[in-house]
DNA sequence: CCGGGAAATGTTATCGGTTTCACAGCGAGT
DNA sequence: ACTCGCTGTGAAACCGATAACATTTCCCGG
């Protein structure tokens, strides 16, 4: 390994001071052009940039924002972090990611890290919620003492912070409503883990519309779940096996299109047709919704906007005082084939 | 925002010099235990922790490793991300993630940002290979100076760097033996793009197999497609309906579960049904392919250890002199629906 | 030929740590 | 009483940049 040129070396072998080479990097137009060749020069064969720890030292900050989240295998974690990459780097900023994991908690040691890191800015996606309420609010408060922080959260969650709140009430509503044009009178919902305040609130707001429209809201077309395929398939199987086939839903709304996928793979092992017996909306609108089979309509949150929209605010409110505000994205429904809506199908 | 505290606030507080201070933290066990309570008590009541940048300036490293790859909403990619990250994390590094979008190609920029940070390693993924053969090794060789450099890479590419290598040769292999197995004689090839050289080294690899067990390779049943699924759907359209319906192949190999998926819609709305009438293969195993419809058989080549070797060889490099050496995890098949293993099934 | 002001460049403190080396204090051995 | 060696601590240099301030150089008008 080779030591780096510094900026000492080039000022010397150029013969002029650290600061003169300082002024060339940075184009201060009053070096004389002769100098400037002269430094350049020096710079050039050596390749020299200046080392981004000791700028970072001196400047107080790091030109870095950091992105907090579950896992980024997931398809709406990395849409998010990709859009925060690319809005990030528009702004000559770069993002280094932290994954949670499952247990979704924010934890000290990565609050004390984002601190020592001196990161010019955090956002915070997913169900952090699921931290105790007071250990969330401390963290919060103890980093936007250093930093402006962001939340991509539900809309009431009313945090000290720059909050883009995922539009919830049109995630729950807008299925519900496009089931309902198609004829859908017993609509189920498969949640993810109720423990999760994310997945609650969605369970809740399901529950809110279904009354809104005179629907039943039968408890047996709740079932609790996870996030992934495997939970869609056994929720499947849960609810419909504890059901006479006469009270059998007729459209089943997922939590994801995780979930979805999976209870579609349920569906068919059981022998029933899609969309015919069975509706299925799911959410988040990824990208091979398009290539289930029947073609999955799913709700779209539009996280790569929420987050370009987070890092644009947190660029922002690293040079203005503290903001805090809120500001929502709305959901829409991408209508495809699995609620029959292509047939203009109506169920009994 | 608040100014952070640092070591000389904790310092004068406690009413030693810097240099003890540096001692607690570090543990150093020559501070007499009645120095270290008085300063740790200090340090807790600050909730002091040095700073990264400071660090980073006098230890001349970042303690941070780079990876650098297309596209992260990839899952491939992420699967390798997330993959070095836990690694990386388990000794106490960090990784910084690189974009290079579609173009692939790895750039001067990068390269210069990557010594800028003085990063501690950088591992390469995905076909940076388009990159011109000169400049890549002019590029890897300028940074082999810096840092350890690894790369996941074909197996014959022999860069002087860790080679992690993806064994395309059983990629080509072990579908074509597979569906040979099942009794197909007529099989065909939707790679990714031509100009690639992952991809044309695929379908190289791919017509050797053919030739091997003396089945025919119709240029014909060669197509030239992308990556996405779109693709996929396009190839095979391309394909087939240049073709009389007796000369049809039996069975597809994909360049990629992406392209698989878009074949398989495509199929289908042709009225084939899979895998009576068509056999699939796809490439990558990602998490959806239990879920598709037929469940899709696919070759694993195990992204995730690929990911880990590499980052633990980076880090090995880091302490010893520098290591140029290769190895390969080999693929794995994982065999489902979409060929029809599970049907004893045997084609024309 | 000189003074003044602008232009060009240099000096130096600073950012927040780590580390080397020097040194004070103290008990033990002779 | 004196030296030796050990323990605990501090002073100061250094990592690589930046920026405020100081100084030199240069050119021009008087």
């Amino acid at each position: 390994m080779v030591r780096k040129a510094t900026i000492y070396d080039i000022a010397r072998e150029a013969g002029v001071s650290t600061a003169t080479v300082t002024r060339v990097v940075r184009q201060d137009p009053k070096v004389k052009e002769e100098t400037r060749r002269r430094v350049q020069q020096v710079i050039d064969a050596h390749a020299y940039t200046p080392s981004v720890s000791a700028q970072n030292l001196e400047a107080g900050r790091s030109r870095a924002l950091a992105v907090v989240l579950p896992v980024i295998s997931n398809t709406y974690f990395n849409r998010i972090f990709d859009a925060a990459y690319w809005e990030a780097e528009r702004n000559g900023c770069s993002v280094r990611l932290f994954q949670t994991r499952e247990n979704q908690a924010i934890s000290p040691e990565i609050v004390s890290e984002l601190i020592r890191c001196r990161m010019d800015g955090v956002l915070f996606a997913g169900s952090i919620w699921s931290t105790d309420r007071d250990d969330l609010n401390t963290a919060l408060d103890k980093l936007g003492k250093y930093m402006p922080v962001a939340t991509i959260c539900p809309p009431d969650v009313a945090l000290d912070c720059i909050c883009i709140q995922s539009d919830l009430v049109n995630c729950s509503r807008l299925p519900v409503r496009h089931l309902h044009t198609l004829g859908h009178r017993r609509i189920a919902f498969i949640g993810g883990s109720m423990h999760s305040k994310d997945a609650s609130r969605r369970g809740a707001g399901f529950l809110e519309q279904l009354r809104q429209m005179d629907l039943p809201d039968d408890p047996a077309y709740h079932v609790d779940a996870g996030y992934d395929m495997e939970s869609g398939e056994r929720a499947v199987l849960r609810m419909l096996s504890g059901l006479e086939k006469s009270r059998w839903p007729s459209a089943i709304v997922t939590f994801n299109d995780l979930v979805a996928l999976g209870a579609i793979k349920q569906l068919k092992k059981m022998g029933l047709s899609l969309p015919q017996d069975m509706a299925i909306v799911g959410c988040d609108n990824q990208f091979f919704c398009a290539y289930t089979d029947p073609p999955l309509t799913s709700v779209d949150l539009h996280p790569e906007e929420m987050a370009q929209s987070a890092v644009r605010e947190l660029l922002l409110a690293r040079e203005s005082a503290s903001r805090s505000f809120a500001m929502v994205r709305e959901a829409t429904l991408v209508i495809r084939e699995s609620c029959g809506a292509h047939l203009g199908y109506r169920p009994l």
